[in-house]
DNA sequence: AAATAATGTTCAGTATAGTAAACAGTTAAT
DNA sequence: ATTAACTGTTTACTATACTGAACATTATTT
């Protein structure tokens, strides 16, 4: 009925790096549905997805919202969407070769705890950003404050500024910067 | 088992103008069903709820991104996300008074059809873009583009530039555009 | 090599999701 | 007022999601 839900829990599972049993005991469900459900003999309920998903975590939006790939095409030129870090935090990056360009637009993932380091960052222009998902703690000079999913943040980069996710898991947000910082 | 998902479809359901019945003979499932689902009686499977939302029609990822509601605290000051458009075509404005700043990012959500008028725009600076739902077409100067979610877009805004929906569904995108355009 | 502990899969039983049809209430037309 | 057409809800039935236990493989331990 649905073919895509069973693949992409596996998926997600295996990057997580979580077996069967072992979500299955986190999520508190049978490992035989994990089995079930991943291989498509079954069709879950939202209610027992959600709790299958609450043991590894992510949201249901999330989950969903999985094809928010980034691997597609891009408009225009040779323009891709570059992934620019590994581990804790992932940017990918609109466009390419911003030396000469005025906006740096970015999509940006913060694991679970993860942050921009010890010591605050501090640059020319200005920035914002919208919170997708998830949950980030936005440090701004003497200003610290939790955003949520929908929240958003306009600043000037010459003011210090950290930021953390605090949340249980993954924060992703979209992100502007002008002029470009890196 | 899970309590969220029943009210939220009552309320989508509404707010299209969709009786109980008229959502059962678009999407194909007894309306029986979906009077169950929406009273909380019912645990739907993700497949069945995919085939209910189909005839709104609205994607799993829109039905549980709907917390992406753009009206909880913004951070900074008064800064909020203003609702500056209306009809086909709606923007949501981080931080206000951008007359001496520098970016103008908003979250904009072109209902089917919608387009930025028969006249193309044309403006000083350069935007970008990322396509969070649905699909947008995307004309600048004499390249047209159809984009859908996890793409993105960088131009500078001094080439005559378009966008229309011309997916069946609501398109929600992310744009920065510096310097502010309006 | 034999034993132990993992992995994912299969199976019979039971709990429940989904259907079709009848029910009850509200609005519109005749 | 009575029909007619709509609204959402309830009910008995059947199709299926989910469980617990056994199964088959593969990797690690002793």
């Amino acid at each position: 009925m649905d073919s895509e839900t069973g693949p992409r829990l596996r998926e997600i599972r295996s990057k997580t790096g979580l077996s069967q049993r072992q979500l299955a005991k986190a999520s508190g469900v049978a490992n035989a549905t994990i089995s079930q459900i991943e291989s498509g003999a079954l069709n879950p309920t939202v209610g027992m997805l959600k709790k299958v998903l609450g043991g590894i975590p992510i949201s249901l939006s999330n989950f969903f919202a999985d094809n928010f790939s980034f691997t597609d095409q891009v408009f225009f030129s040779a323009d891709k969407l570059l992934q620019l870090g590994e581990g804790g935090v992932s940017y990918l990056q609109v466009g390419n070769h911003l030396q000469n360009k005025s906006i740096q637009m970015m999509k940006e993932c913060y694991q679970p705890g993860a942050h921009t380091g010890k010591h605050a960052i501090q640059h020319e222009g200005e920035e914002c950003g919208i919170i997708l998902s998830g949950s980030l703690e936005v440090q701004v000079g003497d200003k610290t404050k939790v955003l949520k999913a929908g929240d958003a943040y306009y600043f000037r980069s010459t003011v210090p500024h950290h930021f953390k996710n605090v949340g249980r898991e993954a924060c992703e947000l979209i992100t502007a910067c002008s002029p470009p910082s890196f």
